[in-house]
RNA sequence: GGGCGCAUGGCCAAGCCUGGAUAUGGCAGCAGCCUCCUAAGCUGAAGAUCGAGGGUUCGAAUCCCUCUGCGCCCGCCA
């Protein structure tokens, strides 16, 4: 058990144990976060009416008869009007130092949580990734990285539609168009994706060729099906090429109509008849889930016998059902319903359902983002801006550097804070893409971060360079006794109290905000507390401190995805 | 018409699930701090009827209801 929950479940002992000897007994201790103490509770409110007394006298009552274990985590108790309010010892102070640093890289890590399958990104293959995209696969590929660190074995999946409409569109394109071959591949198939939807929009008789070939991908016509993987590699290859610029990894990647070949789909289509639950209506195969609380009928499958994208969806669903403990889909709020739907028939299946996260939209100021329009920010024009802009900062602050360095702290920094950006705000809120605002390296972001990281760094460098055997330090904690020291060690305390939370709701902003708090926490004691210049056993315990908060800084950071730098 | 989500200083966010102490940060603006481990840092002052109205409660940004505004969705697209 990690030192905070230790140490919360002491305060919830010795509490326990004074509500009894007042004759008191109630299952809710009402505790909570506060600035004013490490663990406050505010159950005296709670008793307020049994006992006919003031909270505040409830609070020095309990106060009064709270005795403390000798060798415990709690230094004291003490009442702030009707809060009771409880403080670590040196005991935990000193633990959590030694845990970091006897666990290093692996503290907060868990295992043998079980097998995740996580699908996050899943992008249409008709174009570039745009700026709503990397929401998905920024969240995505946090979270991976937090259930990780939690004990989950992840394995990501990206689930490659390459069976759909826009993909006959794409294909029949590379037919009709000229492919520019100069350009990235996957910006050039959007390119003749959006002519091909206006030629099929003002030329309506040329629809009919796309569901020709819609016809010919279903019965597994060698020749489309070969066109179609061209033509999704082609986009595929561009895709993956973004995804590795923003360190977003997949550890495999589902190809959609391995489920129409492979005949999952004919096979989810009879479990589904099989519930009783399949009407046909208008020659099309529908799934009746009025008694989920969806009116309307899911079509599952089309009056001329194709399969739809919900089809082989299920179809991909219940395969992973078969391969994990959890399933886990990150997906945009336009997937809100049909998701629920899915959900709807993998239990009327009896099958396990996916936990969904879903993240609310991301679009211009002009409106919302679409590929086919051609209305939309590609990642990679943002990166590429980020990365010209990160530049003018280092040629700002560390000009006396050479250009190899510049560029590099260029990458890191331009990476850590479009990843942070995104990250840190919660998924469902709504946002809208602002140029002036993205490039805006504002403090507090993960550049502030890596600079605390950076700033670690340097103090054990510089200590090393002077003869000292980083190693090889012992640390006093009693001589410890500044507020910026003290704070520090419990922020550290915290790590895997957030790690466990954030993996548990599926929240990665949370780590975000900790690490924010965290490299906060660092620099006030970095501006207040000398290390280097200290006397040396003070010296020595100090940088103990700062090697812990470089290693926590570094697990954060790498858990966001985010690189932790020695210099920048 | 129905469903889901969101609304917090000039701007952007955290907090809301699980009600509790002066609502937490950042940006912009103001006033300061490098003879001291990297100033991408630190400190201070200023700035908020927590969308509106009602309700529950000793207590509401947080829970419930109504309304307004914005986003997304509502059977053979994905």
């Amino acid at each position: 058990m990690t030192m905070f929950l230790q140490f919360k479940s002491q305060v919830s002992q010795v509490l326990t144990s004074a509500l009894e000897a007042n004759g008191l007994e109630i299952t809710d201790l009402s505790f909570e976060e506060s600035i004013h103490a490490d663990i406050a509770s505010s159950v005296a409110f709670r008793l307020a009416p049994v006992c006919r007394k003031s909270p505040k006298d409830i609070a020095e009552m309990l106060a009064g008869s709270i005795e403390l274990p000798k060798d415990g985590l709690i230094d004291r108790v003490e009442t702030a009007g009707p809060y009771l309010n409880f403080f670590a010892n040196p005991t935990f102070l000193d633990r959590t130092v030694s845990a970091i640093r006897t666990q290093g890289p692996d503290y907060g890590a868990q295992t043998g949580r079980g097998k995740v399958i996580l699908e996050h990104t899943s992008a249409n293959p008709n174009g570039p990734l745009h700026v709503g995209h990397i929401r998905n696969s920024i969240i995505g590929d946090t979270l991976a990285r937090i259930l990780k660190r939690a004990g989950y074995d992840v394995e990501t999946q990206y689930y490659i539609n390459d069976m759909g409409r826009q993909i006959a569109i794409v294909s029949w394109a590379l037919e009709h168009f000229d492919f520019d071959t100069e350009k990235k591949t996957d910006h050039a198939i959007a390119d003749i994706y959006i002519k091909a939807n206006k030629v099929l929009n003002d030329e309506p008789d040329k629809v009919a060729e796309i569901d020709e070939l819609m016809q010919r991908i279903e019965h597994g016509d060698p020749d489309v099906a070969e066109r179609f993987k061209h033509a999704v590699d082609l986009s595929m290859d561009g895709v993956k090429h973004t995804l590795e610029r923003m360190n977003v990894h997949h550890d495999s990647f589902a190809w959609e109509s391995t489920y129409v070949r492979n005949s999952d789909v004919s096979t989810t289509i009879d479990r589904i008849k099989d519930t009783g639950r399949a009407v046909v209506d208008d020659g099309a195969l529908m799934v009746d889930l009025t008694d989920y609380g969806f009116e309307k009928k899911l079509v599952i499958q089309r009056s001329d016998g194709t399969s739809l994208y919900t089809t082989r969806d299920l179809a991909y669903h219940l395969w992973k059902a078969g391969h994990c403990d959890r399933m886990i889909d990150v997906l945009g709020a336009d997937h809100k319903l049909i998701s629920g739907q899915l959900k709807a028939v993998l239990n009327a299946l009896g099958e396990k359902e996916p936990e969904i996260v879903i993240f609310e939209f991301v679009s211009l100021p002009e409106g919302s983002m679409s590929t086919r329009r051609g209305k939309f920010i590609s990642t990679d024009e943002l990166l590429d801006q980020i990365d010209a802009q990160a530049l003018v900062e280092v040629e700002k602050r560390r000009p006396d550097t050479d250009d190899e360095f510049k560029h590099n702290v260029a990458n890191f920094v331009g990476i850590g804070a479009v990843r942070y950006d995104v990250v840190k705000v919660s998924p469902e809120k709504s946002t809208v893409f602002d140029w002036r605002e993205a490039l805006d390296f504002e403090k507090q972001g993960a550049p502030f971060i890596q600079y605390s990281h950076a700033r670690a760094c340097s103090i054990m460098a510089n200590a090393e360079e002077s003869g000292i055997d980083m190693a090889a330090l012992e640390h006093d904690i009693s001589v410890l006794v500044e507020d910026q020291e003290i704070e520090l060690i419990k922020y550290l305390a915290r790590f895997p109290v957030v790690i466990e939370s954030a993996a548990s709701d599926l929240k990665p902003h949370h780590l975000a905000t900790y690490a924010r708090e965290l490299a906060d926490s660092f620099n006030q004691f970095y501006r207040y507390v000398p290390v280097l210049n200290a006397e040396a056993p003070l010296r020595d315990s100090r940088l103990v401190l700062v090697d812990c908060a470089r290693t926590v800084l570094a697990i954060v950071l790498d858990t966001l995805g985010i690189y932790a730098p020695k210099n920048m």
